[in-house]
RNA sequence: UGCGGGGUGGAGCAGAGGCAGCUCGUUGGGCUCAUAACCCAAAGGCCGCAGGUUCGAGUCCUGCCCCCGCUACCA
């Protein structure tokens, strides 16, 4: 029976482009894993959206004298657009202004404070008295009062990384006006108490189930936990805009952003309900015990505390599915929040300008997409940061994409199909060396998948690497080419094992590079699709409407399995599966961004 | 005066207790089907430094030095 795997991507808040580094940690790396488990054939998931609320979309609109809602709608439609572009196979990518979104998080809110996970406290937060308005978080700027940096946000120091309560800096101002006459007020409001959660999250950080996770990951979320410091957080905010609260008195409140966003996992879930007809079916993605079910996390490593300590405790409080006292199921818990670290962009590493970024939209409009998913899959930064430069990426692209894999599907196909009349050749018996390379290669259904199944994405992608060189040494040794002028029969069977060999690797590389293995697929003369269709659609509510992009997995014919290519097959026209790039880009892109830099 | 990451052949990285490995580059050779691609061979490392634990240490412990990010509104 096919597993269930639930995909779940981190939300990009729509207040400013992403760039090819949230794509290389976060985004990129689910795909890759919902590819492979569509292949196996398990049942997948994989949801995310666009957050909609927070400060830096107000701090966006203000800047550019524009609504909010332009901000998140511009924003949000460039996701998607980019996502599309890059083959990000979503069942569901959504965003949290969506009457569902506010539904079930309302949800949670009333049952936290049911099982009292919840409490009201009264919290002094600075008031701009001529401004007439509160300042929450992030509105507010000041000097750090532990390292004196004098920009300092309102709820951690850029320079020190400590967090504090805004009321703590020294000489604030508002962010939004500037003004500094700013007054500390008591307010009410809202607490989740991670405190009650604590000793559950010891327990079940030390389950022996984690030992597959990322050591970083682990490490922080169990030192979290650990030092027994987890108490209340707020998680309502003066704001006249965002999730209402779902109790009477609090018409001037707002949930807190960081409350709703992580929320949006098991709405977007029921929002896919929603959309397929069967608004129940999300139920079976989230019951903790299902043996059948895991839920995978993909975020950046500045976002493990949130997924690793505050979600689970949010689950753990919410209790019983059914009902506060009902004996059933609880909600499922993350089987593996395998984040990623940073991706650095090296070429500016001594430039203080801003705006030097290459965002994800210009990079699916310069280069190719497979181009791209291999050369940040190759450079993730899976274990440690790592740096992105665009001599790195021309390297990658030319000297191990398109010479290793490009050119040997390149000079087999070209050959086959001139030499052998455009038909996959009749092989005669197969020798010795025919068959260690067709067990390789085989192989590869275990070795490369077990990769992938392990997140461990750069490891797969060089183990079939390594596979398709192996073949370019078989075709040195065997020389078809030379071959085929005295022993005709003998070069049909090397050059029927190799396409073979292609025709298997195609599957290997296809979770990486869904395009260019889709194009190797019809090359060989095969029909039909590996993978599913993209499409976007608006979806009313009663908020309005919305823009999501969906995948559709019906029709796919991709299937995890070595099976035998049919002899006399015939071939299609070969054409070059990539661009070789010319070395001229890394100057061209480098002027490129000295050009945008203000 | 912090937080985080890191120091492994020329470059980028893997390895986390048992003969130092991968990709690229370099040098020499082969091949000519192929996007000057492919294949073979060679050179190139006191695994940042100093102590310690151990039969055995890139790998564990202690101390030190150095580098990078934190100005890509922060994944």
């Amino acid at each position: 029976m096919p597993q269930k795997i639930h995909i779940c991507v981190a939300w990009p808040y729509a207040a400013g482009d992403r760039h090819i580094g949230h794509l290389a940690g976060a985004y990129l790396p689910p795909d890759i894993f919902a590819r492979y488990h569509r292949l196996v054939g398990n049942e997948v998931l994989m949801v995310s959206g666009s957050d909609t609320h927070g400060t830096p979309i107000t701090l966006r609109a203000d800047k550019e004298s524009i609504t909010r809602q332009q901000v998140i709608e511009r924003y949000h439609t460039r996701f998607v657009e980019a996502f599309l572009q890059f083959g990000l196979t979503f069942d569901l990518y959504t965003h949290t202004d969506t009457q569902n979104h506010w539904d079930v998080t309302h949800d949670l809110f009333l049952r936290h404070l049911a099982r009292a996970y919840m409490y009201t406290d009264k919290q002094y937060q600075l008031y701009a008295v001529d401004d007439q308005q509160w300042l929450p978080d992030r509105y507010v700027e000041g000097t750090c009062p532990f390292c004196s940096f004098t920009q300092a946000r309102g709820d951690q120091c850029d320079n020190c990384g400590r967090t504090y309560d805004a009321v703590e800096l020294v000489a604030p101002y508002s962010r939004i006006t500037g003004s500094t006459n700013l007054e500390k007020r008591p307010t009410e409001h809202f607490f989740f108490d991670l405190g009650q959660a604590n000793d559950f999250l010891i327990e079940w950080l030390n389950r022996p189930d984690k030992a597959s996770w990322r050591t970083h990951v682990l490490n922080l979320a169990r030192a979290r936990a650990e030092s027994r410091e987890l108490r209340g957080r707020p998680i309502t905010r003066d704001l006249d805009w965002g999730i209402t609260i779902p109790v009477p008195g609090y018409a001037d409140k707002r949930i807190y952003v960081w409350y709703d966003a992580v929320i949006g996992y098991l709405s977007a879930t029921r929002e896919w309900a929603l959309l397929t007809g069967d608004p129940a079916a999300w139920e079976a993605w989230w019951r903790e015990g299902d043996e059948q079910v895991e839920s995978f996390y993909f975020i950046g490593k500045d976002n493990i505390e949130f997924h690793a300590i505050i979600w689970p405790a949010m689950l753990h409080g919410y209790g019983p599915i059914a009902g506060p006292d009902a004996p059933g199921p609880w909600l499922k818990q993350p089987s593996d929040v395998p984040a990623n670290e940073y991706l650095t962009l090296g070429d500016f590493k001594f430039s203080t300008s801003y705006g030097n970024v290459i965002t994800i939209n210009d990079a699916a409009e310069r280069y190719q997409i497979d181009a791209w998913r291999y050369a940040l899959t190759a450079m993730a930064p899976e274990t440690q940061d790592s740096e992105f430069t665009w001599q790195e990426f021309v390297r990658r692209v030319n000297t191990e994409l398109v010479a290793n894999w490009g050119n040997l599907v390149n000079r087999v196909l070209g050959f086959a199909f001139k030499q052998f009349e455009g038909h996959v050749p009749q092989p005669g018996a197969l020798d010795a060396q025919d068959e260690v390379l067709l067990t390789a290669v085989r192989g590869g259904f275990d070795s490369v998948g077990a990769l992938y199944a392990a997140r461990k994405f750069k490891a797969a992608l060089d183990a079939a690497l390594r596979l398709s060189q192996e073949v370019n040494r078989y075709l040195n040794d065997k020389a078809p080419w030379t071959l085929i002028k005295t022993d005709r029969a003998a070069a049909a069977t090397s050059v029927y094992v190799v396409l073979q060999a292609i025709d298997w690797l195609k599957l290997l590389f296809a979770p990486v590079l869904p395009s260019s293995s889709q194009q190797v697929h019809s090359l060989l003369g095969h029909d039909g699709d590996l993978f599913g269709r993209q499409y976007t659609e608006m979806v009313a509510d009663a908020r309005g409407q919305h823009l999501v992009l969906r995948y559709d997995h019906r029709g796919a014919t991709g299937s995890w399995q070595p099976a035998p290519l049919p002899a006399g097959q015939p071939l299609r026209k070969p054409e070059a599966l990539f661009i070789k790039l010319d070395e001229s880009v890394i100057e061209e892109e480098l002027a490129r961004m000295q050009v945008s830099t203000p």
